[in-house]
DNA sequence: GACTTTTCTATCCACGTGGATAGTAATTAT
DNA sequence: ATAATTACTATCCACGTGGATAGAAAAGTC
């Protein structure tokens, strides 16, 4: 048919999710243009403009979220769970995530709730996470390793606001060790959770 | 000596409380004269800007909330701080919450760290209310009615983290129950922590 | 090689932004 | 009253933004 684009989709996507990633919505589209490779031309006829290509950025965030990052119910206990927190803030993550934070956690500060397709991911990225997190915390249930002493409908809640709040101490640090404690905390706490 | 301001200090600080507070600092200077009655140019000789102007308001937001709303050691034992935090998505606060969050919280998202100004004031916020906090946790493990499996250390890092977590949620809200439904989950934390 | 289709390059545009400035009006000290 | 001081009005400005558009260039089809 005709020529082919300099820059494929995933390479750009790619790209993107790093731009994006480390500065929000507000990366202009002229800096796009820069690590993405694509043009503004491209970005307006193959995307639908600058929203529309941020919208599969945040897709391919989520697929690998879900797919890479998120504690998986098949091999992750309580114990592994508190585990799975402590790492968020360990050593070896923290100064990327310290950096630019979480993608979808960004996007419920960029954007508000106006936005139709924003939130519908930022919904799914709500939703994949409590899922996983209520299986781990069914299974403890059933196992008798959950303390009786919380539901897990409330532990699962508690646990979604920690990872969020987590999040934002990861944003407003000042001091690199303050995320790394906080994320020991919620590890104690789930500790505290395992009945013996 | 010469003229009086049309507006005076505290009312227009008032009005870009609340201006602030429903916009964040993306509220453009336009209307912030509108809704303050300053002039831009008041704003620039009296305030040395926006961003002075938004420091300023965030200050007489930040006294607000320690004197009104933060939990109070003196009157508050664990089973008050569990009610509190029930209370911040309460019937008759949730709509205010609902819609605009708090604004300290809020400035975290806007504001990246490169801000000192806006550093001071956040980490104001967040020690203010670990203080309290822990606090309230201290005095709950000297009497005893602090449940042994958690530290108030641990404790006082996971609540500061819940706060926070809690306003990501009410921002990211689709339904309006589900703030309140969280409040109550950590809620129940809390209370799952009171010795008997 | 001619035609078609799609991308690329290079501008151009309207808009909103925070801020600057010059002239005018109001208020107070003398 | 007059002078001094301050705030107000009304523009003006440079800048960055996302997007639009016209023409050139490249890659297919025939």
């Amino acid at each position: 048919m005709a020529r082919k684009r300099k820059a494929d989709h995933d390479t750009a996507i790619a790209a993107a999710l790093d731009l994006f990633w480390s500065q929000g919505y507000d990366a202009s589209t002229r800096e796009i243009e820069e690590k993405t490779g694509l043009t503004r031309f491209t970005l307006q006829t193959a995307y639908g403009g600058k929203e529309g290509f941020f919208l599969d950025t945040l897709d391919a965030y989520l697929d690998r979220a879900e797919q890479l990052h998120f504690p998986d119910p098949e091999t992750c206990d309580l114990a592994g769970l508190a585990d799975w927190f402590e790492s968020v803030a360990a050593p070896d993550r923290i100064p990327l995530i310290d950096q630019r934070g979480c993608l979808a956690f960004n996007s419920i500060a960029d954007f508000d709730r106006g936005n139709a397709e924003i939130n519908k991911r930022v919904q799914r990225y709500l939703r994949m996470f409590e899922e996983r997190v209520r299986a781990i915390l069914d299974q403890a249930a059933s196992n008798g390793t959950l303390t009786p002493t919380l539901s897990p409908n409330d532990a699962s809640r508690v646990l979604v606001d920690l990872l969020l709040g987590l999040h934002v101490t990861i944003k407003a640090r000042v001091d690199d060790d303050v995320a790394r404690q906080h994320a020991k905390s919620i590890a104690a706490l789930v500790r505290s959770w395992v009945h013996t």
